[in-house]
RNA sequence: UCCCCUGUAGCUCAGCUGGCAGAGCAAGUGGCUGUUAACCACUGGGUCCGGUGUUCGAACCACCGCGGGGGAGCCA
C-alpha cells in the first residue's frame, strides 16, 4: 500500500501548488462569506492543516450538502493544491478542489467540542480523548519514549528479554498480586468446599507479575548486559495519581556492575530519554509546557544537561532533621523517606532530580546487597521534583549465605527462592539494577499529573472500562 | 484502606439565611469578516447524582448509598 503524505509531512513541504490529498478528522470548521475554513488532524503531529473552502465551491449545492455535515469530530477526505498561506496562522494550507465526508459526527451526540474540556471529563471518554491535543500529544511522547528505551539500551549492547507475565512465584517481593485461575468461582462459592488448586489450569497458585527482576537476574547471570520492558501488575487498593494496577517498567540488569555502575547507567539513561524528547518530539513538548505546566521545557533542559546531585540516606535525614521545616512525619534515621520528605529534598533542597543511596536494610527488599557497615543496604532511588520515586534499584546480593541468612530473618519461606539462589551457586557475579516506572516517567517528560493521563486505558481499582 | 473536597444544562461553574433554575462556553438559526480559542444577535436545552427524612415549602438541612477529584500509606 502506497501510503499518503501524513499531515506532518505536508506541513514540512515547501507549498508550491502542488496536488495534495489530505484524510483526518475535522477539529473545527469557521465560516465565512468568502471562505469556508477547515481544520484537520490526522494525530501524525500536534497541528491541523487548515484547508480552505472558496466561496464559488461553497455555492455548489453538492458541496455545501456535504459542508452543512462537516462538524468536529467528523473525518473527511479534501483534495486540493498545498498553497502558501495568504493570512497569518499558518506557513501553508491546502486550497479545495473537492472535500467528502466520510464518517459523520453529528454535534447534537459527539462528545468532544470545539472548545477545553477537563481532564476528568475525558477521563471517562477514554476511547475518545486521543482525538484531543493533549492526549495526541501523550500518545506521540509515549511511542518515542518507547522507542528511545530500546534504543539506548540498544546501542549499549543490552539483550531485551520477555520475562513471564504469569508466574507462581509469590515470592517477587513487590507488592500485592492478582491471582489468575480457570476454576469455576462461582461453583466454588455454592459448593463450599475447599479449593483444589492442583485442578488449577497451572496445577498451583498462579498470579500476575508484579516485577521481572528476578526471571531478568536469570538472562544477566548468562547475557551479561540485560533489560525488560512490559506490563506489570499489583493488586494494591491504592487511590492516588502515581499508581496503576497495571503499569509498564523498564527493568535492566548489568553483571559485574556495582552501585556506582547502577547509578550511572540510570542517570545516563534518564537524561538520553529527557534529550530524545526535547528534540523528537519539541512541538508536543511547547504544548505541554504552555498549557499543561509552564517551565516545563526548561527543566527538561537543565535535568539534561546536569548532573544529577547524590546523597547517601543518612545525609538525606540529616539534611530533613536540621532544615527546620514543619513534616507531619518526623524524619530519623530508620524511617522510611515520607512523601513530603521525597519533595523537600528535590524541591527545596536540592531543586532538581537526586539520587539517594544506603537505605537502612529493614525498609528495603530482601535481595538488595547488605553493606559492610552492617545496617545499610547497596540501594539506589532516583527522586524527581513532582512527584517523588520515579527509580528504585540497587546491587544485588550475590553472596549466598547472605542472601539465605536474610531471607531467613525475614522469614520468607527459603523453599520458594530455589532457583534464584542457584544464581549464587553457580558462577555468582556482583551485578546490579533498576526498575524505572514507564508512566512516571511520562510524567515526568509532559508534566501531566495524573498518571491515569499518560496510559491509554488505566486500570486501577474499581477501575477497568473500556 | 484512611482523611478531606465535590456532584446543578453537552462542558466549566454560580445559586446568599430553605421561598419562581442561572451565567459563560458548546450546539442551532441569522448576520459579518482570509478566518484561526473568530466575532455580533437571537433560539433551544434541566431526573439540581439516587433514596429516605425534616419542613407549609428542599438544589440548599439530616441520614444512607453511588460517582468524581485531591491527599496519606504501599511502591514504580
Amino acid at each position: 500500500m502506497a501510503l499518503l503524505p501524513t499531515v506532518k509531512q505536508l506541513l514540512a513541504m515547501e507549498p508550491e501548488g502542488q496536488d495534495v490529498t489530505v484524510r483526518g478528522w475535522v477539529r473545527t470548521k469557521r465560516e465565512t462569506k468568502q471562505s469556508v475554513f477547515i481544520e484537520i488532524n490526522d494525530g501524525s503531529c500536534l497541528s491541523n492543516i487548515q484547508a480552505v473552502v472558496d466561496a464559488l465551491l461553497v455555492k455548489e449545492e453538492a458541496v455545501k450538502n456535504t459542508l452543512l455535515r462537516v462538524s468536529t469530530g467528523a473525518s473527511v477526505e479534501v483534495h486540493g493544491a498545498l498553497v502558501p498561506s495568504p493570512a497569518k496562522g499558518q506557513k501553508a494550507e491546502v486550497s479545495v478542489r473537492t472535500i467528502e465526508l466520510i464518517g459523520e459526527a453529528p454535534a447534537d451526540r459527539y462528545p468532544l467540542q470545539k472548545k477545553a474540556h477537563s481532564l476528568e471529563f475525558l477521563r471517562e471518554l477514554a476511547h475518545l480523548r486521543v482525538r484531543t491535543n493533549t492526549f495526541g500529544a501523550v500518545a506521540r511522547v509515549r511511542n518515542a519514549m518507547a522507542f528511545a528505551i530500546h534504543r539506548f539500551f540498544q546501542e549499549r549492547g543490552f539483550y531485551y528479554v520477555h520475562t513471564p507475565i504469569i508466574t507462581t512465584s509469590d515470592a517477587e517481593g513487590a507488592g500485592a498480586m492478582f491471582q489468575v485461575t480457570t476454576l469455576d468461582l462461582e461453583a466454588l462459592a455454592k459448593s463450599g468446599g475447599p479449593v483444589e488448586y492442583d485442578k488449577d489450569f497451572f496445577g498451583k497458585k498462579a498470579y500476575l507479575t508484579v516485577s521481572g527482576q528476578l526471571n531478568v537476574e536469570t538472562y544477566c547471570q548468562a547475557l551479561s548486559r540485560v533489560y525488560t520492558f512490559g506490563p506489570t501488575f499489583r493488586a494494591e487498593n491504592s487511590n492516588t495519581t502515581r499508581h496503576l494496577a497495571e503499569f509498564w517498567m523498564i527493568e535492566p540488569e548489568v553483571a559485574f556492575a556495582g552501585l556506582a555502575d547502577n547509578i550511572a547507567l540510570a542517570t545516563e539513561f534518564i537524561q538520553f530519554l529527557v534529550s530524545t524528547a526535547l528534540t523528537d518530539c519539541a512541538e508536543d513538548i511547547a504544548f505541554f509546557d504552555q498549557r499543561i505546566q509552564p517551565g516545563l521545557r526548561e527543566s527538561l533542559e537543565k535535568v539534561a544537561q546536569t548532573p544529577f546531585t547524590h546523597m547517601t540516606y543518612t545525609d538525606a535525614i540529616r539534611e530533613l532533621e536540621t532544615s527546620h521545616a514543619e513534616f507531619e512525619f518526623k524524619p530519623y534515621w530508620g524511617c522510611d523517606l515520607q512523601s513530603e520528605h521525597e519533595k523537600f529534598i528535590t524541591e527545596k533542597v536540592v531543586r532538581g532530580p537526586v539520587v539517594v543511596t544506603d537505605y537502612p536494610k529493614e525498609i528495603k527488599a530482601f535481595y538488595m546487597k547488605q553493606n559492610s557497615d552492617g545496617k545499610t543496604v547497596a540501594a539506589m532511588d532516583v527522586l524527581v521534583p513532582r512527584f517523588g520515586e520515579i527509580i528504585g534499584g540497587s546491587e544485588r546480593e550475590w553472596r549466598l549465605e547472605l542472601l539465605e541468612k536474610r531471607i531467613e530473618e525475614l522469614g520468607l519461606a527459603k523453599e520458594a527462592y530455589g532457583w534464584y539462589l542457584d544464581l549464587r551457586r553457580f558462577g555468582s557475579t556482583p551485578h546490579s539494577g533498576f526498575g524505572l516506572g514507564f508512566e512516571r516517567l511520562l510524567m515526568f517528560v509532559t508534566g501531566m499529573s495524573n498518571i491515569r493521563d499518560v496510559i491509554p486505558y488505566p486500570r486501577a481499582a474499581r477501575q477497568a472500562e473500556f
